[in-house]
DNA sequence: TTCCAGGACCGGG
DNA sequence: CCCGGTCATGGA
């Protein structure tokens, strides 16, 4: 499919926005790329096509939309800086040497909640796949074949038999449970980013269906908590076999949650492949 | 057929 | 507090 772009306004250098490791890392579900390398992302009412030209990052938008994707990718971070801490152990230094120009997105509070969800013991295609089923079925229409995120509101109106066609299996109870959260106002995004942390973590996880994993994650990209560090099976395999027994997160400092997105990125791409004989024994997830 | 995937929950020891 | 079983689905 020949993907039209119409302008080529520069966002940033390459060095410092990788879109194919910030877009692959695992942190999110919706940003496709077609055969020529240009993904394309829809963000609210918003689609952007993106993509590298002569080392720097091009976007296909009106100048006045600039600022909005500049908030998005989070360009006004200085990442280099914010990872030159990473220097130990030597893996954490590793893993942050091959991440570089991975940005935390500023992705929506509402989206990345549902979306880590459904993420759970699940793998991350068919989170895509499922994803993306939800968007079509229940989203609006934005352009032809192009549809936003469903709103918690339109999702609480839902039943288990609605969702069925999703095939998401026990999650389905769960996306409607947070979707009702939501909309009736139990849960406030607004007020979650003023709780200190453990306070919003446990407000979160009174959500059926969202333990310690998936509500870490929702608080590191759904609210951008650059802190949170969530451990899931990757993590502790990496964590098990390159870091002390009694490593603390907190020792990272306010940018863990990047070096946790450094290591994940790391031993999934670079180690998934030969995960060798040290596979621990984990009944069905 | 069995194992695994960015887990959570519940009951029992 | 930690353990094992269970939940639903599809790809390897």
């Amino acid at each position: 499919m020949p993907t039209a772009v119409k302008t080529e306004l520069s966002i940033a250098k390459a060095a410092e926005f990788d879109i194919k490791k910030t877009f692959e890392c695992g942190q999110c579900f919706r940003w496709n790329a077609d055969e020529d390398g240009i993904y394309t992302g829809i963000v609210g009412n918003k689609v952007l096509k993106i993509r590298e030209l002569g080392g720097s990052v091009v976007c296909d938008c009106e100048e006045d939309e600039l600022p909005f994707w500049r908030d998005y990718f989070d360009l006004d971070v200085d990442y280099a800086e914010a990872a030159s801490r990473f220097t130990q152990p030597e893996y954490l230094r590793l893993c942050a040497d091959y991440g570089a120009g991975i940005r935390i997105l500023r992705q929506e509070s509402w989206e990345a909640l549902c979306s880590f969800i459904i993420s759970q013991c699940n793998n991350i295609p068919r989170i895509k796949k499922i994803i993306e089923a939800l968007c079509v079925s229940f989203g609006e229409e934005l352009s032809v074949d192009t549809y936003s995120f469903p709103s918690a509101e339109r999702l609480a109106s839902l039943s288990e038999s609605d969702l069925a066609p999703l095939r998401s299996g026990y999650r389905a109870s769960y996306i409607l449970d947070a979707a009702r959260a939501v909309s009736e106002g139990r849960l406030s995004f607004d007020e979650l980013r003023d709780m200190p942390a453990e306070e919003a973590l446990a407000k979160v996880k009174e959500i059926n269906g969202v333990g310690d994993k998936v509500a870490n994650c929702f608080m590191l990209y759904g609210l951008h908590r650059m802190d949170r560090f969530p451990i899931d099976v990757w993590m502790k395999r990496a964590l098990k076999a390159h870091f002390p027994d009694d490593f603390d997160p907190e020792v990272l400092g306010e940018f863990s949650g990047l070096a946790q997105q450094y290591i994940f990125y790391y031993a999934r791409t670079e180690e998934g492949g030969r995960r060798s004989n040290v596979s621990q024994k984990r009944k069905n997830c």
